[in-house]
DNA sequence: AACCCTATTTAAAATCGTTCTAAACTGCTT
DNA sequence: AAGCAGTTTAGAACGATTTTAAATAGGGTT
């Protein structure tokens, strides 16, 4: 019923996009909004696009893609591929793992230290390991 | 300087989709020919229409589609998706793992036991363990 | 070999997710 | 208030994939 009181973290958003040398727009705060206030997430365009609408939120797709996009690039989102070629947004950037459910397309976070990755292979010739990616597929 | 000889899997090829009650037809038996003869591969349905025509042989791009996705379902091949919203196809059925180059999108095999995957967590209620990544991404 | 039935192939259109374009708008500095 | 660069926008364009409906080709039967 306090509606009418601003959102508490709006400030922090601002201040947020600030430091990666974004400026803070109302669609860019809407999205921050959706995205870093309650837990991690791991959300596509098109369900962002569902949400503001619903919120009633006026913004386009094309800016909800440039900004999911920017926010990556910055490091506030990680980017996820499965089957669907759809592109997932994780709003947990920590080095961490996923079950993977194919039926709902959902995604589960698993820590970091909940797999035990000894003895990984040495990558190949002149290459370095960037990142291990590890997505128990569920049935 | 032989290549009037038959191709000796040709046959071999036939039964195996025989097996799958997917009939020989030219089309399927010319991709049979390039995805089951040498090492396991990683391609892509673009890629595999270059080969095609590369080679001569004249197939619509929706028939190498058709016949991935058919050899999917039966188990010949498995499907992947990576950053670029393309999807591979791998001739490797096996559980196995990946490195993954995003810089130039190649696939390399590693096979499974050279990963050591203990204490994994337990899938979540109502879910069994399918399969399971692991991605090693390179830079 | 001719016939038939169904599976398969095909070109073209359609679809879907995503990016691009060029014009309108807006945050920020002066 | 003015101006400029950064941002948003609608709509077109794009690339990968699927669908459509019509033509073709396996493979069995006569």
């Amino acid at each position: 019923m306090l509606d009418q009181k601003p959102n508490k973290t709006e400030d922090q958003h601002t201040d947020l996009l600030r430091q990666f040398h974004l400026r803070p727009t109302r669609q860019r705060l809407a999205l921050a909004d959706l995205l870093f206030n309650g837990p991690c997430r791991h959300v596509s365009a098109e369900q962002l696009r569902l949400e503001t609408k619903n919120k009633g939120i006026n913004m386009s797709l094309a800016t909800i893609y440039n900004t999911l996009n920017q926010f990556t690039k910055v490091g506030l989102l990680h980017e996820i591929n499965l089957d669907n070629n759809v592109t997932y947004f994780d709003t947990n950037t920590d080095h961490h793992h996923h079950f993977f459910d194919p039926k709902t397309n959902k995604l589960i976070d698993i820590p970091r230290d909940a797999i035990s990755l000894n003895a990984l292979p040495d990558a190949p010739d002149g290459h370095d390991v960037e990142r291990v990616d590890v997505i128990i597929r569920l049935s």
